[in-house]
RNA sequence: UGGGGAGUAGCCAAGUGGUAAGGCAGCAGGUUUUGAUCCUGCGUAUCGAGGGUUCGAAUCCUUCCUCCCCAACCA
């Protein structure tokens, strides 16, 4: 298939797409166009990951290629099938297919039957050096490494020596297999590589079948090759490993493990957010030491966080697509995280409302038992549809809508003021009832009943808008509004002596118990999405009953009064 | 004192010798039964700095500066 559509012209390409088209005009791989995602089962995925994701398929799927799913399972004391599953089911719900799914372990025959290739042609040999005599006799950046004496070694002993390291005649750590290159380079990784150790653990998938195991750079560069990857893309910190890369497909130069072209590695730049940490490392630190609930806590930049958090794949690839590929080190803005997913359940999550901290209301010339049953539209575009509501005596708008001394251009509920209650009537506010601490338990309001459903007929306006719930009708929910994990632009960024832990938002997670719902929401189901008018997008949690909504905030709206507020205060 | 990369507006990012796209953020207006959305307008960007080549340089040459990565039997 020479016939590989061209990337489309409504974006300029990115440097990876520059150096796949010219492979497409120049026909080096005949048309194809093959990526992978190789990601360690070590892990729960992040966004980060859904960053070379949407990279490798996107590529791949602009090109009218493929792209496969690799677990680079190379290290069985790190990895697990746990995160298999999850990996799978996260790549899935970001909305792709992978052509086909590999393991680096399905390559452990390969991979052996190989390095005795290089073992036999005289370019890897067993090292009996312990792990700290390599350290020394690799040196440092500034002096070059020196030969290990078992550089020598006979091809002979070497194969035999490496078929006895197979067959379990050694301890672990005694010995190593080593590509013979170069221990002068500049290049610490061409300093002699390890290309295999002895280990005696168990394999996720291979059980105790083998008691060697390839390490990274060799295993990888070879997994590509039997795949016939085209595009090997990987990050930013494994330029310096390409020629290692090259290094060990170059040595079949009979060709007789690899087709040719070989696969071309190409590195960009990972993807940094403000306000958060990144390595699985500090994720996996986040949920042991309890400062999150579990890698899914909707505070997590997981795949499965966001998820749980409310964000759509739509909104996660369109915010990968607008973060740009490059090889600048750069620190993306979180708020174009907030606004990719604001941006897309605007024009899908229908409107409710509710009130998140419930002040009543009573309107005093509404008779008790009087129910106003109305209509209204679950979304600004009508082709949404609509639902029921209901009116009656008693009805809960938010706490922070009412002022009794308001600031300038305050819109909303004051001594006096009138406001329309979304969807319903006028209302004035008449009366304060406090309580004997002083705190504002109850307004007292009137109607103006030829506003149900409407404006006033003699015209008059309100300039508020509130959301409200009317109270004989409301349901009670649980909300968890999250906030940003770190309050540290970069979290990393701490002074001598500080941690990064140091930097953790005690604020990120407020629990509000007694929210009020309107009663559409009673058969809200874990996964739905809605807009609760004037306060933001929020989705239902895992964790909601049927007679007990939980409901997660995934974004708030934006909020131009809060704005205005702020500077007020200075 | 080595090797490999990168420097374009607050944050991303196009640009590949012909006179600095776009998005986010921000600001100002308009529409609005969400202070949301939507619409309109707004940035003299010393293109890291200096020197050079050229009619013309973010793009080429040169010197310098700054930042990132590399010394796991991790990936």
């Amino acid at each position: 298939m020479t016939d590989s559509s061209p990337a489309p012209e409504s974006r300029a390409l990115n440097f990876i797409e520059d150096i796949v088209e010219a492979d497409r005009v120049t026909e080096k791989h005949a048309g194809r166009v093959l990526t992978r995602f190789p990601p360690e089962p070590n892990g729960y995925l992040h966004i980060g990951h859904a960053k070379s994701i949407c990279l490798n398929f996107g590529l791949a799927n602009t090109y009218g290629g493929g792209t496969n799913l690799r677990f680079d399972d190379t290290n069985p004391v790190k990895e697990d099938v746990e995160y298999v599953d999850s990996i799978r089911e996260d790549v899935a719900w970001l909305g792709f297919s992978w052509v086909s799914e590999h393991f680096a372990s399905d390559y452990f025959q390969v991979l052996y039957d190989y390095a005795e290739y290089l073992i036999q042609t005289g370019k890897a040999y067993i090292c009996d050096l312990t792990e700290s005599e390599i350290r020394e006799y690799r040196g440092n950046f500034y002096t070059s490494g020196k030969d290990s004496p078992f550089r020598v070694r006979s091809a002979d002993e070497n194969l035999d020596l490496f078929r006895r390291m197979k067959a379990g005649e050694f301890a672990d750590g005694s010995k190593v297999l080593r590509a013979k290159i170069d221990m002068q380079s500049g290049n610490m990784n061409l300093r002699d590589p390890l290309m295999y150790r002895i280990r005696r653990a168990h394999h996720h998938r291979t059980g105790d079948a083998w008691l060697i195991y390839p390490l990274y750079d060799y295993a990888h560069g070879v997994s590509d090759a039997m795949e016939r990857i085209t595009h090997s893309i990987c990050t930013l910190e494994f330029e310096d490993h390409r020629p290692l890369y090259d290094w060990f497909l170059a040595q079949d130069a009979e060709g007789k493990f690899f087709q040719r072209p070989l696969p071309r590695q190409i590195e960009f730049a990972r993807l940094n957010l403000t306000y958060t940490v990144m390595s699985k490392r500090r994720l996996l630190l986040l949920v042991q030491e309890g400062h999150v609930n579990h890698w899914d806590d909707p505070r997590m930049p997981t795949i499965c966080g966001l998820r749980r958090r409310g964000f759509t794949p739509a909104a996660l690839r369109n915010f990968c697509e607008c973060v740009g590929v490059a090889k600048r080190d750069s620190f993306t803005d979180v708020g174009l995280l907030e606004f990719a997913i604001r941006e897309d359940l605007e024009k899908i999550a229908h409107r409710r409302m509710a009130v998140l901290r419930p002040l009543k209301i009573v309107i005093t010339n509404l008779a008790e038992g009087e129910v106003h049953e109305l209509e209204v539209a679950n979304h600004p575009d009508a082709i949404h549809g609509t639902r029921r509501l209901f009116l009656s005596r008693e009805v809960f708008v938010e706490r922070d809508d009412f002022e009794e001394i308001p600031p300038k251009k305050w819109f909303r509920l004051a001594p006096g003021a009138e406001v329309r209650l979304k969807g319903a009537c006028l209302i004035r506010c008449e009366d304060i009832i406090k309580d004997e601490s002083g705190q504002v338990v109850e307004l007292r309001c009137t109607w103006d009943p030829a506003s149900l459903g409407g404006d006033a007929p003699d015209g008059r306006k309100v300039k508020g808008t509130l959301h409200w719930v009317s109270a004989a009708h409301a349901i009670n929910a649980e909300v968890r509004l999250y906030d940003r994990l770190f309050t540290a632009e970069n979290p990393m960024d701490v002074e001598e002596g500080g941690d990064w832990r140091d930097t953790l938002n005690p604020q990120s997670l407020e629990v509000l118990k007694s929210v009020k719902l309107e009663v559409s929401l009673t058969d809200a189901k874990a996964g739905d999405r809605y807009q609760f008018e004037r306060l933001g997008y929020f989705c239902v949690d895992t964790d909601s009953k049927p007679d007990a909504l939980v409901f997660n905030r995934t974004v708030a709206l934006k909020d131009s009064w809060a704005k205005v507020e702020e500077k007020s205060k200075g």
